[in-house]
DNA sequence: CCTTGTTAGTTACAAAATCAACTATTATCC
DNA sequence: GGATAATAGTTGATTTTGTAACTAACAAGG
């Protein structure tokens, strides 16, 4: 055993491995949008992931932001912060649990999420535009899956 | 103008957004392999990418390895230095552009490399078991057309 | 009630990524 | 040939992330 002569028929080309390729692609396409919410509103990516989620869903607390968009709360809470210094957002203290506290966006966070959400919507139009509409659907579902958000 | 009542119509779910999925299909798919290269080897993702490309292409400049990896330079350099304290490249001055360094595995290199080539096939293989053989392939070709790889 | 444990969120410190400036070498072109 | 620019790679300062320990509030069991 172990005389393992050939790595011939392995045939892995690691250029293909999907986690790398995942990543490429992930960043590939962020930078584009990235600049957008970087250069106009000065914001972080976990900044941008805040707003959206509290402008697509509402008013929410940390935690619920943390486990639905898989941020750690350590960065949720910074990105909380600074997002509240650019008032953007406001905290409210839950008063039935003291330590809880419901995050909801300012009208300027949500005109920053409303003018950041149409960008999204026309640079991911783009891109879906790259195949078929069946494709595209196809690879969302496929990436819902791989992200285990499904 | 601007009356702008309704953003009804438009129905356009960030959740669904291309970057976003990306990325979290990304952070997803890679944390389990993530787990393997920094127990077994102590490596950081750029460590195993640059350990990989030279596993894979043979020789290269550390140029070469950012252009085709994407990796900016400093972090490349930062990441050689690290395989090299670990004896798992070594490094060699072009005597025709002194400025440039060859780099190449060691045995030792080589030996990890195989290694983690043959977990990440594993690991490639348990994802792409999520879906059809067709849809694992057009799943590739879209991922590297979205991260400019074709 | 009052110890023990749990949870929401923050803070401090260490690790890593980013950006700019730097060294050394080669290429350009007057 | 000698100034100027370009290139490969490194280093240092700043920013961002990750890890762990922390505070404050609640929960449960005795």
């Amino acid at each position: 055993m172990t005389q393992d002569v050939s790595d011939k028929k392995d045939e892995f080309d690691p250029q293909d491995f999907l986690p790398y390729l995942l990543n490429r692609a992930a960043e590939e396409s962020s930078l584009e949008f990235q600049q957008v919410y970087k250069d106009r509103y000065g914001m972080l990516r976990t900044e941008w992931r805040v707003l959206f989620h509290l402008g697509n869903y509402g008013e929410m607390t940390a935690k619920e932001i943390g486990l639905r968009a898989r941020i750690h709360k350590t960065k949720i809470s910074r990105s909380v912060s600074k997002l509240e210094e650019r008032r953007f957002l406001v905290r409210s203290r839950d008063d039935a649990d003291r330590r809880v506290e419901r995050l909801a966006l300012t009208s300027a966070g949500q005109a920053a999420y409303r003018d950041l959400r149409k960008v999204a919507q026309a640079y991911d139009a783009k891109l879906a535009g790259l195949f078929s509409e069946e494709e595209t659907d196809l690879l969302r579902k496929m990436l819902r899956r791989l992200a285990h958000m499904d």
